[in-house]
DNA sequence: AGCGGAAATA
DNA sequence: TATTTCCGCT
């Protein structure tokens, strides 16, 4: 069945260095995101806090996932503690094994499911996200409020997330055939498949909900089994979204990052979706009516299939359209096999016993074995990018893959180990305490996104075009922006995520200001095509816009809008792929037209921007004090930068299927804002879309 | 419980 | 790079 593509992305390369793995903090938010974890996990409190109820149980949970036995708690814990220097999470005090995530910062794009709490049906555990109000808000009902985009800008809280790739991850097996897919999958696996043809989602983690299911999800049984105990399963009102309209939908499921907590929220966003982006945004296109008229079709499918929150295509800058490079090829029977092995997993795991036991005297276990993984058939593919152009999308089923995530979080502390001078050998870090007397009063914020291209670029995936754009510090503390481009081909990055944050709110004022400032210097970007990568350090507000990214392609029918946008046929990439806009020169990365356009967005912008800061900041502080600690270690770096590269057609691909991402793209805002200095903000937000855009992409397959 | 350094691993 | 493992300290 499925999509090839699917399984492709799974293991493309690109995540090869690390080949990234699940991610502590990915694992969590999965299971918080199903009900069936309830009993172990669950979010609890306010935004993004959350309980574990059963910490021997996720750190079984967490080890046959990634295929250590020997997991416990204290060792989980040691790994969550080392979020806190990144941010991601921060312990809730005096609360026993509570912990909050700092979504704030952080960006999640991949995930979609962030739901958090209110997510899920669960009533008890505080919506995450609105609660006091703080972070987000929800989306404005009326369209003119969209458009307004202020709030949108602010939004911290979205994460966008983009998905998928969670399964993948999975594949591990381990050898033994104890673990493997965490249970999860499983369970996933078994939801999607009930759902039948919603496979396309299959791909994406976690079963998210294929339309329909959306609403059930957790309804049904689990063929699987369910793994865990306590799951109960909540029929599940819980995603608000409704379902995709269309067919092409299929993304669908996969982001509904907090914002699905709200109130009726397809109805209420639905209209402003749509409005919001396509107009605002497009600075530069003209739309035809038609053109107008897909668009914002697909938009708002697209926001309903994905549960994104209308504001977050407000941002997308212009979205091209991937083609798919990678080819789907085939790769069947993933799925199947997960859940087979996951249940074995289990077994073997439940046999292993105890894991939580002491650590201290454990039985060194030779450990098991570990896997052999399988990857992959998918080696084989022939190649990638059969598909004709049109992707992927293939609306009515498609494989949606999943995609890998492309981001990385980190920004890494680097903290206080000072000793670390020594003993690791970092090199980065000598930079930063050095470096720290520029900056050093401030923040560093150390995180840095950067997005993977992957999607983005080059393959077609061209999502952005204005793409990404970073600012990197100076020393001065002046951020830079360059502008990459969307090359491409080679571009892939990765997409970080991060914490965006910021640390305080101050800074954020601050870096207001050097915004203004900024734009009105512009950078020099440098760019190279390919890939630039930039970082801009701290500031963060620009998380704000959190957003996603663009998602990808559209669905065919919107292709034609697309087209005449973006795409372009790459040769490279077979297919014909589309892409944003090539790359320009620089920062001219965008065209022409677009950069007058964005400059009048910009300018906008800006002024609501400013407010939302404020209001951000206020948020942030919030948050902050509970935190407060946080400069402890971690520092950030700036930079980083980089990108991979490569395909660039690859992965997105897919979702063009998904597409209805694609059709977001909005570009209004941001595209000026991308293409112009301020980046930071900018470049938080072009992360974000090109995580979305990466997600739909994956969805989609090249 | 929880923190965090240090070293080990993959 | 992201944990995993071990462990001392609070």
């Amino acid at each position: 069945m499925k999509t090839p593509a699917e399984t492709e992305w799974a293991y493309k390369p690109e995540s090869s260095p690390g080949s990234r793995q699940i991610q502590l903090w990915h694992f969590i938010l999965e299971l918080l995101r199903k009900q069936e974890y309830n009993d172990v996990i669950a979010w609890q409190g306010d935004y993004g806090e959350f309980v574990i109820k059963d910490p021997d149980e996720v750190a079984r949970l967490w080890g046959a996932r990634k295929c250590k036995p020997q997991m416990n708690y204290d060792k989980l814990s040691r790994a969550l503690r080392y979020y806190y220097n990144k941010r991601i999470l921060h312990k809730t005090k005096g609360k026993r094994f509570t912990y909050k995530f700092n979504f704030n910062k952080l960006v999640l794009v991949n995930y979609p499911f962030i739901d958090m709490g209110s997510g899920r049906g669960v009533p008890q555990s505080a919506p995450p996200v609105p609660s006091g109000g703080t972070h987000f808000r929800f989306p404005p009902s009326t369209p003119s409020e969209v458009l307004s985009s202020s709030e949108e800008l602010r939004s911290p809280g979205v994460f966008s997330t983009v998905a998928r790739r969670m399964a993948r991850g999975s594949v591990s097996d381990c050898s033994d055939g104890t673990s493997t897919n965490s249970e999860l999958e499983e369970a996933a696996g078994a939801e999607e498949r009930a759902a039948g043809p919603d496979r396309a989602f299959r791909g994406l983690l976690p079963p998210r909900l294929p339309h329909d299911s959306l609403f059930r999800l957790y309804g049904g049984p689990n063929p699987a089994g369910l793994p865990r105990p306590a799951p109960r399963l909540h029929p599940e009102p819980l995603s608000p979204f409704p379902v995709s309209p269309l067919p092409g939908g299929l993304l669908g499921s996969t982001l509904s990052p907090a914002l699905t907590m709200t109130p009726t929220p397809h109805l209420a966003y639905s209209p402003s979706p749509s409005l919001s982006s396509p107009l605002l945004g497009s600075s530069h296109f003209s739309f035809n009516p038609e053109d107008m008229k897909h668009y914002l079709q697909a938009h708002t499918q697209s926001v309903y299939n994905y549960g994104l929150s209308p504001r977050a295509f407000l941002q997308y800058p212009n979205i091209v359209i991937p083609q798919p490079h990678r080819p789907a090829t085939d790769k069947s029977g993933l799925t199947a096999e997960r859940g087979a092995t996951e249940r074995a997993e289990r077994a073997a795991t439940a046999a292993g016993g105890e894991r939580g036991g002491d650590r201290r005297h454990h039985p060194p276990l030779a450990h098991s074995a570990h896997h052999h993984h399988p990857q992959p058939p998918h080696s084989t593919h022939p190649h990638p990018h059969s598909h004709p152009m049109y992707h992927p999308l293939h609306l009515g089923e498609e494989p949606p893959h999943v995609s890998p995530f492309k981001f990385k979080l980190q920004p890494p502390p680097l903290g206080r180990k000072q000793r670390e001078g020594q003993s690791q050998s970092k090199p980065r870090q000598g930079s930063l305490s050095s470096g720290s007397g520029s900056m050093s009063s401030t923040s560093g914020l150390g995180s840095s996104m950067s997005f993977g291209s992957d999607l983005s670029s080059a393959s077609g995936s061209g999502v952005i075009s204005a793409s990404s754009s970073t600012q990197s510090l100076n020393s001065a503390g002046l951020p830079k922006i360059k502008v990459e481009p969307i090359s491409d081909i080679e571009s892939e990055e990765e997409v970080e995520v991060t914490d965006i944050s910021d640390e305080d709110p101050d800074e954020r004022d601050r870096e207001f200001e050097l915004f203004s400032l900024r734009r009105s210097r512009i950078p020099n970007h440098h760019l190279s095509n390919g890939t630039a990568a930039s970082h801009h350090p701290p500031h963060d507000e620009d998380l704000d816009e959190d957003v996603f990214k663009a998602p990808a392609p559209p669905p065919p029918g919107l292709m034609p809008f697309f087209a005449t946008h973006h795409i372009h046929s790459n040769a490279h990439c077979g297919p014909p792929v589309l892409k944003s806009e090539p790359v320009e020169p620089v920062e001219s990365s965008t065209p022409p037209s677009l950069t007058a356009s964005s400059e009048s967005t910009q300018t906008k912008c800006i002024p609501l921007k400013l407010r939302f800061k404020r209001r951000w900041s206020e948020d942030q502080r919030m948050e902050a004090s509970q935190e407060e600690s946080d400069d402890k270690k971690v520092r950030p770096e700036e930079e980083r930068g980089r990108e991979r590269q490569s395909n660039g057609c690859v992965e997105m691909e897919e979702d063009g299927a998904g597409s209805g991402e694609g059709d977001s793209p909005p570009p209004l805002a941001y595209e000026g804002s991308l293409t112009t200095p301020q980046a930071s903000h900018r470049r938080a937000s072009a992360e974000l879309h090109r995580a979305a855009a990466q997600l739909s992409l994956e969805n989609k397959d090249c």
